[in-house]
DNA sequence: AACGAACCCAACCGCCCAACG
DNA sequence: TCGTTGGGCGGTTGGGTTCGT
């Protein structure tokens, strides 16, 4: 099963590199140039399978390699990106200069993967974690656990007919309050949270984490109803969607150090509101800004006031939480009405 | 101070795929 | 067209470090 290792096991040195061990690499790839893995460590004098160099150069001996902990830029972009492209992290990668494919992945999954599960966000999906959803803790609890009136009316508002379950609304809608009450973390049959949760993406209008994150490239197009429809769940079908913006944005995330422009999506609700962040986001926009925002300047990757440098977690947390989760809803449900009896917890 | 738990991350593993003969 | 190969990728592991009791 699976390919042979790419070289004899047997006489090859596993585990943690040696500064001698390094410092022989550097020196044949200053020398040579790396390219054919599988001689080089031969030629180099190590007892190291060439892959292992290949990793050990790539992730840790390339000179352009950023060190340290990764700023909120690079984080946010890390999040945008991971919702667009998924676990592409050598896409991701070629995006952040200086950041390993690896040293992303790991820090996606120690750091960012757990804030957005506290935060009640699916870190796959990117959509709020439906097992941990109440809605009572948002809107009026009056309206919602006594008055059969309200539920039946929030489904007509939503343009659902027939109305959904309550229950089920009320497990699928605004997160955001179970993540600040933290109170309700027991947790629901899976396949009945997705399931509700493509009834909530059907809604018209309703979006959740997924469309900040699209990059439209037109209000005209941001504005569309059905929005959650013309994008792919699947970002890797991105490149075989019908909208050919859509695919044209998947086009140019493929390709290595190719700037795209920003637009973030907020939401529809009347007559905007797509900011056209490509013009405070230099960083992206062309080629030569892109390669110029190297490892002596991370935060110029995203300049945009609106986004706090935040430094704790707690913060990032908080900053990340603000912007991340922007719905959008019908012109006709007026939230306030939910929302007179009852203070909003955000 | 000692110990176990939790966390972090470098490195490895196995699969995939494009290139090539 | 098919088989082989090398390089690249995402997922996983395990050892070192930090934290909590």
């Amino acid at each position: 099963m699976g390919r042979a290792p790419c070289c004899e096991k047997s006489g090859l040195k596993k585990g943690p590199w040696t500064p001698e061990e390094d410092q022989k690499l550097v020196d044949y790839i200053h020398k040579h140039g790396y390219g054919n893995w599988r001689t080089l460590p031969k030629n180099a004098g190590l007892q190291r399978c060439g892959k292992s160099c290949r990793l050990r150069w790539t992730n840790y001996l390339r000179p352009d390699i950023k060190r340290g902990r990764f700023s909120f830029e690079e984080e946010e972009t890390i999040i945008q990106l991971h919702g667009i492209l998924g676990n592409k992290w050598s896409a991701i990668a070629a995006r952040l200069p200086g950041r390993t494919d690896n040293e992303i992945k790991n820090y996606w999954n120690t750091h960012i993967r757990k804030r957005l599960l506290r935060m009640g966000i699916d870190p796959v999906t990117h959509a709020p974690r439906l097992d941990l959803l109440d809605l009572s803790s948002f809107v009026n609890p009056c309206l919602f656990n006594n008055s059969s009136w309200a539920q039946v009316n929030l489904s007509r508002l939503l343009g659902i007919d027939p109305p959904i379950d309550p229950e089920q609304l009320r497990l699928a809608m605004f997160p955001l309050s179970s993540q600040h009450q933290n109170s309700n973390p027991a947790p629901q049959n899976f396949q009945e949270s997705q399931l509700i949760n493509q009834q909530i993406q059907e809604l018209p209008g309703f979006t959740t984490m997924a469309s900040p994150l699209v990059q439209f490239p037109n209000e005209a197009q941001a504005c569309q109803p059905n929005l959650v429809d013309e994008f792919p769940s699947n970002p890797t079908d991105l490149s075989s969607s019908s909208n050919s913006q859509m695919s044209d944005l998947a086009s140019s995330l493929k390709e290595d150090y190719v700037p795209f422009p920003r637009y973030e999506y907020n939401y529809c609700s009347s007559d905007q509101s797509l900011i056209d962040r490509s013009s405070t986001n230099s960083a992206f926009n062309s080629h030569d800004s892109y390669q110029s925002f190297g490892s002596s300047s991370p935060t110029a990757m995203n300049s945009n006031s609106t986004y706090i440098t935040a430094s704790t977690e707690d913060e990032r947390e908080i900053s990340y939480c603000s912007d991340v989760l922007k719905f959008e809803l019908p012109d006709l449900l007026d939230v306030n009405e939910f929302m007179y009896c009852q203070e909003p917890r955000w």
